[in-house]
DNA sequence: CGACCAACTATCCTAAAGTATACCGGTATA
DNA sequence: TATACCGGTATACTTTAGGATAGTTGGTCG
């Protein structure tokens, strides 16, 4: 006897939609996730939300990361033109980055992010204490 | 001479937002981004928020997992109490994966990710056609 | 009898991710 | 003189994620 496979949430997902339109949706998020994903990259994009940072001062905001991993997600974020790096000449020499327009387009995302972390943060903090 | 070192969105980077506003900013990130890292995590519960489906179900609309990957994942996601896994004594024996309430409050982020990653397909493509 | 189904598990392996530590040139500060 | 700052590199190493392939258990089909 065949099982009854009932969805239960025809709001999000109808009974006619097929296993194609699953694969299909899959494909933005594996695009996004491509250059978002590995331990620090949505973090730095987090801290550079909050304005202009230089070198140094993300490397102590962002307890753990070494300077060569910062080093490699800067850079990958600059190709992937979600964040900038300005050079002045000054003496010596200063370093900016910030997120460009396109890179600001992550707010929302990253908004969200830190909304469902939060509440999973005390979700897992209250469970501990009991 | 010190540079402005100017924060140029006032509204998301108040002047005084402080170091330590945006490292603690940084945790509740940090902890989503624990459950959801992975190449496929997310791909997973995305799958599942189109309703119950079963181990192979899965495996045939994911494309590229193993099923190795997969069993682990949910293993995972299971243990976050994020997904379901119910076994039905058929024969052969059928098993259902569900999001359960807590995987379902992922839902809006994903959304996010979805929208997100289908504006970044549209331009990575329109840049690779030029 | 042999092949195939579901739902995995086991084993082996590689490539990438990430860590730790040290170092650079130039300047300023104690 | 010694130390620390800046914005990184260089080197060496460990860890882990993930891939490929095969096998298992119990049952059905032809």
């Amino acid at each position: 006897m065949p099982i009854s496979g009932a969805i239960e949430d025809k709001r999000v997902c109808p009974d006619h939609a097929s296993s194609e339109q699953c694969t299909k949706a899959l494909l933005p998020v594996q695009d996004a996730l491509d250059i978002l994903s590995g331990k620090w990259k949505i973090i730095i994009i987090l801290s550079l939300s909050f304005g202009t940072k230089r070198f140094k001062q993300i490397l102590r905001e962002i307890s753990g990361i070494s300077p060569k991993m910062l080093s490699k997600e800067l850079k990958e974020l600059e190709i992937n033109e979600l964040a900038e790096r300005k050079v002045f000449d000054t003496v010596p020499v200063t370093v900016e980055y910030q997120l460009t327009p396109y890179g600001k387009t992550l707010k929302p995302l990253i908004g969200e992010l830190h909304d469902w972390g939060a509440k999973h943060r005390k979700r897992i903090i209250t469970k501990r204490s009991n």
